[in-house]
DNA sequence: CTGAAAGCGCTTACAG
DNA sequence: CTGAAAGCGCTTACAG
């Protein structure tokens, strides 16, 4: 039996007779032996596994995306590894190459990122998540913002909020960008402005929202309803209310993005825009997997609605 | 300029002269060049990859360590992959060595699980990640729960609680079993026994805590404190009470392990017994790259000691 | 349907 | 200090 039949049987090759293939998957099994990923990456020029890039692996939020987009991965032949971006970026285009990953999903890009392009001009395929980088087209898998801002809105301006507050993502991230215009738009339709000094700007973590609140109710005069640019933000804002004793939602109101697990518990009951994260990481494994066995086609852009998840932390303004 | 040659040269080979490599590493910059790792793990024999086998990646405990750990590995130039074990475990040993992983660590593993022995039998280096299956000697990377337990039932004690239940984890697993042992050992030198109806048991998650609370308070004479296995269960408690209107710690005391990131928020205020965990998820990556390079060595145990965090969950029983 | 040959990109003796 | 040869475990034409 020669290593070809052998090789050529285990994938169940369709050249090869039924006898020889459960010959060799028996002795196989026998024996314990399954065949060499790295062997056959290097013979194919390409491996299975996929990369998750992403800044900071802590925030909670990732975990939510790493358990589907794994399991879905493993569903389709392929393996996790885990890389964090630094600030720079260079070396992940060339880890990523120099360690044969047939693709990585994006999970943390900023706008300005060099690494899209880098990853293109070595022809890594590669899939935008959650957030994009419109100078180099690939794959996407986002979220439409808009429903769910417009029900949020409704709610919080029915309520009586005027003086709006809000804690946004950073300035570089297509996703910060894309909710605060939309927050913006439709405030404007209801003939609400969003004061400049109501307004800060920061990375997607706890200590945005907790700082960022702090600065807030620090005022005189502070806004009546907080919006925070994701829910971990909004976690940290409503942990900074709660340190001062300020009331959620009697003295301030106080509203996320994402819809975490974390954020339908009792103890925190955040009203927040939600969608369907697990979908969209699962989503986006399917379509890396898709991306490498047809790197010349159309990039595609998955987009997932949202819709307003009303919890205990949006209340009519104290009169 | 042989392959050989550039080989050693990019790997800093003292056989090299000092102005060949330069001269190797300014074309290798140049033309943007680094070596395949795929390369050299099938010449070698071995990979720059470790994974790590846990059970649920959506379980908040383990995003606190794949984060440390992730950071470890990559400073030590190594790669982490994500796997999950499934009831049977029979496929995690053979995919590991299919996809030539170096070595793993174990974070979920049952005192009952084969999966040591497999790995043991294939050759693969593996380390214990806060569990430990007594039955396959290997480094190990856990937690002393006597210090913790000691100040934290001391604590519950001196309050006056005298009616106590607990929700522990799984039986067939080192931690759950060792820190319920711990705390009837204690509990024990005070003469407090802990009634067999009191005492529940289920895996380290949500779900558990909070089932475990709801059985426990739906009791006409409920414990007046609820021990949790984890702080993840003990998450899981506190919202079922605040989900029932039972007030913590006025109606009910409830104290977790871990000292999670959530579990100090203002929000939460979990007493709790606490360990470097960041730490240990280092000392796992430590370990288990040493291993590899050493796999002859004795196995060696790293045991983290802990102390009781006493925040706001714990109070006096309702008299 | 099966096998002999060549090659994927490295590293490791072995010469020189 | 450098290079030619062989091999790691696969797969892919190419013959038969």
């Amino acid at each position: 039996m020669s290593q070809p039949t052998v090789s050529r049987a285990l994938r169940d090759d369709p050249k090869v007779s039924e006898a020889t293939k459960q010959r060799v998957r028996d002795a196989a099994a026998a024996l314990g032996y399954s065949p060499s990923a790295i062997g056959r990456a290097l013979s194919v020029g390409r491996s299975t596994r996929v990369g998750l890039v992403v800044t900071d692996l802590d925030n909670q939020f990732y975990a939510h995306v790493i358990a589907p987009l794994h399991h879905e991965l493993e569903r389709l032949g392929h393996e996790l590894v885990l890389i964090t971006e630094s600030s720079d970026s260079g070396p992940v285009a060339e880890h990523v190459v120099a360690h044969g990953l047939c693709g990585v999903v994006l999970a943390t890009t900023t706008v300005d990122s060099i690494l899209p392009a880098r990853l293109r001009d070595r022809g890594v395929p590669f899939v935008y998540f959650n957030r994009t980088a419109p100078s180099v087209p690939a794959d996407s898998v986002t979220v439409d913002p808009e429903q769910g801002v417009r029900e949020l809105l409704a709610d919080v301006i029915g309520r009586g909020h005027r003086r709006i507050g809000a804690v946004f993502g950073p300035r570089n991230t297509s996703t910060g960008e894309q909710r605060e215009q939309v927050v913006r738009a439709v405030l404007d339709e209801n003939g609400i402005g969003l004061a400049h000094r109501d307004v800060l700007h920061g990375p997607f973590d706890f200590r945005t929202g907790h700082d960022g609140m702090r600065t807030l109710l620090d005022r005189d005069d502070p806004p009546t309803l907080v919006l925070c640019g994701n829910d971990v933000v909004a976690l940290g804002a409503l942990n900074a209310a709660k340190e001062i004793g300020v009331d959620v939602p009697g003295d301030v109101s106080i509203a996320g993005f994402d819809d975490l697990p974390t954020s339908g518990w009792a103890l925190v009951r955040l009203s927040t825009v939600a969608y369907d994260l697990a979908e969209m990481s699962r989503e986006a494994a399917r379509l890396l997997v898709g991306r490498v066995g047809n790197p010349g086609a159309e990039p595609v852009h998955a987009v997932y609605p949202t819709r307003y998840v009303a919890r205990d932390t949006v209340g009519a303004p104290r009169s």
